[in-house]
DNA sequence: CATCTCAGTGCAAACGTTTGCAGAATAGGA
DNA sequence: TCCTATTCTGCAAACGTTTGCACTGAGATG
């Protein structure tokens, strides 16, 4: 029924093991063999069956993904270039989807781990040492998330901090409120470290910090209040949702952005062009850390010498788009 | 390094044989073996080769999910409930993204078909007899799209469409424009069929229908202008991002919505509700569906008698929000 | 006590590959 | 012609499981 590699050597008139050197390692067979050999396989729909090969050489040849939730877009774009750079590697992917629960997650990476050849972690929300421990049974890698002796893939928060204050700044701003996401949040963290140290740095300029607020659209609608009534001129929110979340607000109680207050967010997820007022918000690319992840992975995995850092940064970028605008009275 | 099955034999002092139906088939060993063997290979942290396992019995106990675009929340979704149907059942989930190409699709299910116990294709934009061939070769389950012969889960989107053209009716409209999605789409053929019945069936109702256009925000902002011009009392989009873009022109425009003319969209994905006006669109329940095709699969998979039909519908629900109001001027 | 049944266990084969080792064939050099 | 080096190929052992079959011993039945 399904064809092996015994009948394709039955038929090509060679041994099981010429067959497999011929497809595995074409250099070790004489190139009529080869052409023999292929043309065969390919006549026979012959495909190496994966579990036999895995069974002996103790390689999979496929990686787990874990993240907390497929539905967010966010994940979905990682995920998009995890499995584009894992083809093209000839790696398969495992998916898993924790529901943003960390005993899930410890789970999802148990049982990944012994039938892959390296886990990638997205936004763990795992405790630190579940993560070690993780890391100790098989190559692991994080992503969004850095732990040190593990590699890992983060965003440059603080780049895209400082790039919206310098904005802001410019603008004509003074007074500027930023709406906190979750303290659980390592992007958070680090993302107010960075305004902090950016607004103590600049001359005249109030930072206030409001929060800390769930990083949905829900969010938002409970910081705007707290926003306008601090007198800020300009917003800054943990992400793109919850600056929505802020500027539907706004506009109930009748305020115009930019107009009257500006918003801005972090992620740049495809929705915040979409929305009117357009979100001056800050790219993450996502799918090259999908990529850059896999690449770190599979550094690990084929234990080539890795140049690269322990922990590797990707750039971030500013895109001002139309939520931003110079205050309505200039202080 | 690894425990195997034959360390834990070992230490707990019987056969692998023993070690093996302990494990799976609890009934075939006495209490007080599987006790030991159980509490051993917990102990010594054993957990069974799935290469090794799927060698002898043929089976993998995993799945493969091929979706057009993982950074497309309707199939983020879709994956979800995949998922979580999967694991519970058992399951591992491979993904496979096809960046919408087709060839890149019937790649990958070849692929596939041959490491998973079953494929589920969401969204197919293969042709019907790539797909046949396919679900020859090893267990099919086709996602939003039917096909004779193969187990199919589709959406009820006659139901939808009929729903929505009750609800316009019922605010005063008669003049409705329905801006349709891509030729190729079999979703598109389905509304479209249904809008026009019911148009045919209700008195005094003209249907007005514009496009193709493509199913993203830019194809509402083509189609806006179309619709007005056709004096529309309220639009139709294909879907939800369609129906953004509509009424993006519209406000560019100068026209309100939806006091001036009304719009409704099909999917309802998440930003539907959060922008303004909230989106009245048809509710299509993603993660339901993700889960009866998994229970589709696996009836084939572990070849219970099947009651089910080869095409299951799932019941879809129109979501009356702000972007529909009766017409400005009753006709 | 002999016989039978049956639950519990172990032996060993099989699943489809890869790969170390050894043998065969070929070519090259003396 | 013989020897050696080199290339190519085949044999067979592993990889870690599951499972059909045979065996053992205990309890039941006569």
């Amino acid at each position: 029924m399904v064809v092996t590699i015994r009948d394709v050597a039955h038929v090509a008139g060679v041994s099981i093991s010429t067959v497999s050197r011929a497809l595995a390692s074409p250099d070790k067979v004489s190139a009529s063999t080869r052409l023999l050999v292929e043309e065969t396989a390919r006549s026979m729909g012959y495909r190496a069956n994966r579990a036999a090969r895995g069974l002996v050489t103790g390689r999979t040849s496929s990686i787990g993904l874990v993240v907390p939730d497929l539905e967010n877009p966010f994940f979905g774009s990682i995920c998009k270039g995890v499995q584009a750079r894992a083809r093209a590697a000839g790696y398969s992917v495992f998916i898993a989807d924790t529901d943003e629960d960390p005993s899930l997650e410890d789970e999802a990476v148990r049982n990944l781990t012994k039938q892959v050849d390296g886990v990638i972690i997205c936004s763990a929300r795992s405790t630190d040492a579940a993560l070690q421990q993780a890391a100790q049974d098989g190559p692991l890698v994080l992503v969004n998330r850095a732990l040190p002796g593990i590699p890992s893939i983060t965003f440059d928060n603080g780049g895209g901090a400082r790039a919206v204050m310098r904005h802001l700044i410019a603008l004509g701003h003074r007074r500027i409120a930023y709406v906190a996401g979750p303290v659980t949040s390592w992007s958070n963290r680090e993302r107010t470290l960075a305004l902090q140290t950016f607004a103590a740095e600049a001359d005249h300029v109030d930072l206030i910090e409001l929060g800390n607020f769930p990083p949905f659209f829900s969010g938002g609608m409970q910081a705007a209040d707290l926003a306008v009534a601090s007198g800020a001129t300009a917003i800054v929110a943990f992400n793109d949702l919850v600056a929505l979340g802020v500027i539907e607000r706004l506009r109930q109680r009748g305020l115009q952005v930019p107009a009257d207050i500006s918003v801005t967010g972090f992620d740049n997820v495809p929705v915040s062009a979409l929305v009117w007022p357009n979100l001056t918000t800050v790219d993450f690319p996502r799918i090259q850390m999908g990529r850059a992840s896999v690449d770190a992975l599979l550094d690990t995995v084929l234990a080539r010498t890795s140049p690269r850092p322990a922990i590797q940064e990707i750039p971030v970028e500013l895109v001002v788009r139309q939520s931003t605008a110079p205050p309505a009275q200039p202080s």
